[in-house]
DNA sequence: TAGCTTGTTCGACGTTTCACGAACATCGAA
DNA sequence: TTCGATGTTCGTGAAACGTCGAACAAGCTA
């Protein structure tokens, strides 16, 4: 469709960053992608319309939280996991541990489907 | 001049923390706090109008990451190290670490003085 | 009491964010 | 080539945010 900017790692901007995780949607889509694996745009669930799933996803991707791949017609999102933890040793741990115990972004979920995300 | 209203440990919001976090300022005041010491209003500096900056430490305190003291006209702010440890482990060190690199925040500083903050 | 200092609140302004549905672009399949 | 599936972009509101100056409130000090 179009070829996304993602920003490199030190170009990741802290504020950037927190402000990308203060919406529980998107903390959502972070907690379902903090295995590393890679996640197809359509498995992702949020009660949303997707356009506004579009917009998540965007806001995210130029935070530099996330990486998105395309594959002819469809997507796929995975976590920076390695960029984020060079970037800012301990953040993501921490927010995850904080948004389990909060129970943040349960909304959000994964339709796992047959041949997704081949790990 | 009012009751201000501080959230309890256990009502401290992740995202709203996030929130917090995702401006400059409100960073710069963190960091500048980040040693644990109290610190006057007064003595705070940044480049903005003092309904800005008030507007600034008002937001850090409702999201639970200062506490604010009265005493007479004049108040007294301090970073809730503790709590912030208990409720988000890491997190406080991730984002100064981090604030730190990026130099986030410089705009933000102190100006010592002789009877503050009697630490 | 009058006045000063200190910080909050108010109202206004422009910008950004989140949300939606509709339209669009691209690619694979029929 | 036509059709369907997949995401993005656009246009539009409503709400939230950052900023300012002005007005205010509360407590010292003279």
């Amino acid at each position: 469709m179009r070829q996304v900017h993602h920003p490199e790692v030190g170009e990741i901007s802290l504020t950037v960053v927190m402000g990308a995780l203060s919406d529980p949607i998107r903390v959502g889509l972070v907690r379902v992608l903090a295995d590393g694996r890679e996640r197809g745009w359509g498995e992702l669930r949020a009660p949303v319309a997707k356009s506004t799933l579009s917009h998540h996803l965007r806001v995210l991707r130029d935070a530099g939280l996330t990486r998105t791949r395309q594959e002819g017609t469809r997507c796929f999102v995975t976590l920076r996991v390695h960029d984020l933890r060079e970037r800012f040793p301990g953040l993501l741990r921490a927010v995850l541990t904080a948004a389990d115990e909060q129970d943040v972004g349960l909304q959000v979920s994964v339709q796992e489907s047959p041949r997704a995300a081949v790990s």
